[in-house]
RNA sequence: GCCCGGGUGGCGGAAUCGGUAGACGCAGCAGACUCAAAAUCUGCCAUGGCAACCCCAUAUGAGAGUUCGAGUCUCUCCCCGGGCACCA
């Protein structure tokens, strides 16, 4: 063992060994319990940020303590390859997405490697790849031959300039990023994904992962947005089809005073032929309705049909009118509006003069017409009623909903409902750099799937890219082919899926990697579920629901057995730093490196000023913020590891902070964890360097040295719950930390004493080797001269070791700490109490004073109360 | 607006089931080693009172409550972060 710690020598050699002895390739071991730890795979931007290093060191630190366990861990990795920037890249560097996507997973393979995640490489897979992707076809065209996939139009962004579809990140401020042209909305038919079939099952499902942080399945509730309700409806004047509305109030019905529709209502579009205002009127709340969406607070605007309805129940004519927030995709795209009990048709009964009618109350409160009060929408209170609703009046809300629900569903005009917020998943897109959608075109037969024979349909790579036009949309060559049902001329389709859906199955693809003949095979049930996944907030709604509804359908093929993909899921918090600019004039923020910036500090360490190095001026103190490139303040890992080690930046990343919250990035943090590591270095060198140590024997120990082992067996407790309940990272360091401070401290030459610091040195290895994997092979092999670090079990605590003579407690008066005591751990309550009144200071406070109460806490308190 | 998180020293954070608030680390201060610096080691380090130790008082965003005892539970309010945002 090397006297100074050589962080860079180390990790190689252990590195080289992993390597050699392909020490994480795992297959299926039917008789040993499986452990999947999976973190999310990155897209191949270029190379690795501080939020795939933190992200992936917690599942490394996952999985390396599960196999301590005696687990049998898969832990895979891959790059989800296909997408937008890599486009974006190829025309900025004059290339191919292809070459490009591919050199930078190589290089940032090298970066994973050189970091020591225990990854199974030979499962490693890359979503542009068509051994990949065909599967995705493939499963695809079943689909649609279920009824689960369908084509129907919808609005794109279209360059009116480059003639080609934009997607939503290239529209900047409503215009084309590169033409600068004003972007039009086109509705081309596209191909959607019928996850609204599996609307209730996903909702359901989300009880069944306790595993899950309350807060990701809270967005998912509220994104799948279940709502009960009733249809029913309305006779409109001169119309022969009724019009129907959806409501979750039907208890409200009779405060109905007009009904709304959407701009892109049949009724409203019929009404506006011959009346330009309104036709006007539709055009702008259509358009508004979806490419301003991000608008915030809209204001709410309509126009009288000038027609009526008739209610369902007192046959009163409605007014029907076009209202601008009326959505024509949810629900029937028309509103029966209560301006008495909801908020906004309240608004806009307000501003338009509309009638307002009070059909509940609530105890004895006034209603007030002109002025909105919480309690009109509330259907929960207690003494809430229907009034004025004739044979309604005196019901709640309950009673009231399925009085009405039984008299329209009686009358056959109406009919109980479940709505989904869910929209069904549009997965088109108009990109070249994706998997093609494995479909054919023929004018007599229709759209027709690619029969599996003929898949995977490749995308070309070899291709030049100008980025105006996708070159398979470019080159008709590509797209001729012919029917597989008539054997016509034909056209294939050339638009490619969205990339959420590679990211939806990557998970189960990596137990069957190398099967050619199917996309799944039985080896996914032995690893199915993962068992803990790993990634970042970001994904929690649209990227975790994708992959739910994808394991689901997979599951109905028949591929999977389980119900859902991940058993517990963590959600990692982000990587912060503090950041530096100046202002101009004009207001525009130029953003300076932490690396380039000096600060001035104050006595106690405050920040006073802040230098830029270059040009010796001041700059503006930021706040601490997502690291990124526009604020400039991103640390490169490669720097860091380059510098200190793959293990100091590990260190780092899980001792500043609980995985799930963000983690702010100092370097003199890090300074602190390679200090960590020198000292551990020195300790276990300065121990070895004294030569082998006797064997220990527990029956001989002195005080000093059954208090190390003790504190030694504590922190094995201690570490492991950390590990493996808590996922609290930082505070197994910090406890693995003070541990070596006592085996720094402890200074015994004697046998006995060699004895426990070399159980005590071993265990710190054991205990810091998910961490930091690479000095804690070396120090292993320093300590027992071997170099199986990695076939060891995770340490027991030694019950006998925790055993103690005497309990220290705590004694207080009053609630205030007065006293601390040593008690005889088989002392009885009343000697505890005798012992405790016995303190000097104790009996400051208690001495003349009469003891009410006692309060004995074995092992922790006594509390007098005086 | 609605729904989640969160607010603890100069800083990151700890306190796991209602039981010693501030573990561990960073920064800072003092000392040792050194010609010197770096590195390393030792000590101090919430605020106020005391020369100092002991000790006392105060302190976990603010205010109230429950309790022998509250950072932790309940209520009201303030602030910060995130998500959703016309969903009938």
């Amino acid at each position: 063992m090397q006297e100074q710690y050589q962080a860079a020598a180390v990790e190689s050699a252990a590195q080289a060994l992993w390597s050699e002895r392909k020490s994480f390739e795992v297959k299926e071991e039917p008789g040993q319990e499986k452990y999947y730890c999976l973190s999310m795979f990155p897209y191949p931007s270029g190379k690795l940020h501080m939020g795939h290093v933190r992200n992936y060191t917690i599942g490394d630190v996952i999985s390396r303590y599960q196999r301590m366990l005696g687990k049998n861990v898969l832990q895979p990795m891959g790059f989800d390859a296909f997408g937008l920037p890599a486009e974006n890249a190829a025309i900025a560097n004059n290339t191919q997405p292809a070459k490009w996507t591919y050199a930078n997973i190589e290089y940032m393979k090298v970066q994973l490697k050189r970091l020591g995640f225990a990854y199974d490489w030979s499962r490693e897979l890359a979503t542009c790849r068509p051994e990949y992707y065909r599967w995705e076809q493939l499963l695809f065209t079943r689909l649609l031959k279920k009824g689960l996939v369908y084509r129907k139009n919808a609005v794109v962004n279209w360059d009116p300039v480059e003639q080609t579809v934009l997607a939503n990140e290239q529209v900047v401020d409503g215009r084309g990023w590169r033409s600068g042209a004003l972007v039009e909305r086109r509705e081309i038919p596209q191909w959607f994904l019928k996850i609204t079939a599996y609307a209730q099952e996903l909702l359901d499902d989300l009880d069944q992962l306790p595993g899950w942080p309350e807060a990701v399945k809270t967005m998912q509730r509220n994104w799948i947005g279940r709502s009960e309700g009733l249809e029913l409806q309305f006779a409109v004047e001169g119309e022969a089809q009724p019009l129907t509305v959806y409501t979750t109030r039907p208890d409200t019905l009779m405060g109905v005073t007009y009904v709304a529709v959407a701009a892109e209502h049949p009724l409203a579009q019929k009404a506006a032929a011959g009346r330009p205002e309104l036709a006007e009127f539709l055009k702008e709340a259509s358009r508004s309705g979806v490419a301003e969406a991000d608008m915030e607070t809209m204001e709410k605007k309509g126009m009288p049909l000038g027609i009526s309805a008739i209610h369902p129940i007192s046959g009163e004519k409605v007014p029907v009118w076009v209202a601008n927030f009326v959505l024509m995709g949810y629900g029937t795209g028309a509103v029966m509006a209560v301006p008495g009990h909801d908020e906004r048709d309240f608004a806009f009964a307000q501003k338009y003069e509309l009638p307002i009618r009070q059909v509940i109350a609530v105890g004895d409160a006034a209603y007030d017409v002109s002025r909105w009060q919480d309690w009109y929408a509330d259907k929960t209170h207690p003494q809430m009623r229907v009034v004025n609703s004739g044979r309604y009046d005196g019901l709640n809300y309950a009673q009231a909903f399925e009085a009405l629900v039984q008299h329209f569903e009686a009358a056959g005009t109406g009919s109980r409902r479940v709505n989904f917020r869910l929209r069904d998943w549009g997965v088109s897109r108009q990109r070249y750099w994706g998997c093609p959608i494995p479909v054919i075109y023929c004018a007599k037969c229709d759209a027709v799937p690619v029969p599996e024979d003929q898949l995977p349909v490749r995308l070309p790579e070899d291709v030049a890219f100008t980025g105006v036009k996708s070159p398979i949309k470019a080159d008709p060559e590509w797209r001729k082919t012919t029917c597989p049902n008539c054997g016509g001329a034909a056209e294939r389709e050339t638009d490619t899926f969205d990339t959420f859906f590679e990211s939806s199955w990557y998970f189960a693809r990596y137990t069957s990697v190398d099967n050619d003949k199917a996309m799944l095979d039985e080896r996914a049930n032995y690893w199915l579920p993962v068992d803990q996944y790993i990634g970042g907030i970001e994904h929690a709604i649209l990227h975790l629901l994708y992959a739910r509804f994808f394991h689901k359908l997979m599951r109905d093929e028949g591929m999977v057995t389980s119900d859902e993909p991940f058993t517990n899921l963590l959600t990692q918090g982000m990587v912060i730093k503090e950041t530096y600019y100046r202002e101009a004039a004009d207001g525009k923020k130029t953003w300076y490196s932490p690396t380039d910036v000096d600060l001035e500090l104050d006595a106690k360490g405050q920040p006073l000023k802040a230098i830029c190095r270059a040009d010796g001026q001041p700059v503006v103190i930021g706040g601490v913020e997502k690291m990124s490139k526009s604020k400039n303040n991103g640390v490169d890992p490669q720097a860091l590891v380059d510098e200190y080690g793959a293990d100091t930046a590990r260190l780092f990343a899980m001792f500043a902070a609980p995985p799930e919250q963000s983690l702010e990035w100092r370097d003199d943090g890090v300074e602190g964890a390679a200090r960590f590591l020198k000292r551990v270095w020195r300790g276990v060198h300065q121990h070895v360097q004294k030569g082998a140590a006797p064997a220990l024997d527990k029956t001989t120990l002195n005080e000093a040295q059954k208090a190390l082992r003790r504190k030694l067996h504590e922190t094995i407790a201690k570490v492991g719950d950390d590990y493996g309940r808590r996922k609290t990272f930082n505070t197994a360091i910090a406890a693995v930390m003070e541990l070596m401070n006592d085996a720094l401290r402890f200074d015994d030459e004697s046998a006995q004493g060699r004895a426990v610091s070399q159980e005590v040195w071993q265990g710190v290895a054991l205990l810091l080797n998910p961490v930091v994997p690479h000095i804690c092979h070396e120090l292993w092999q320093g300590l027992t001269g071997r170099d199986d670090l990695l076939a060891q079990r995770w340490p027991q605590a030694d019950p006998s070791a925790l055993v103690r003579d005497s309990i220290p407690m705590v004694v207080q008066v009053n609630g205030k700490l007065r006293g601390n005591i040593e008690v005889p751990s088989a002392a009885t309550q009343d000697e505890i109490i005798a012992i405790a009144l016995a303190d000097e200071n104790v009996r400051k406070f208690t001495d003349g004073q009469t003891i009410r109460k006692q309060v004995v806490v074995p092992k922790k308190l006594v509390n007098f109360v005086v």
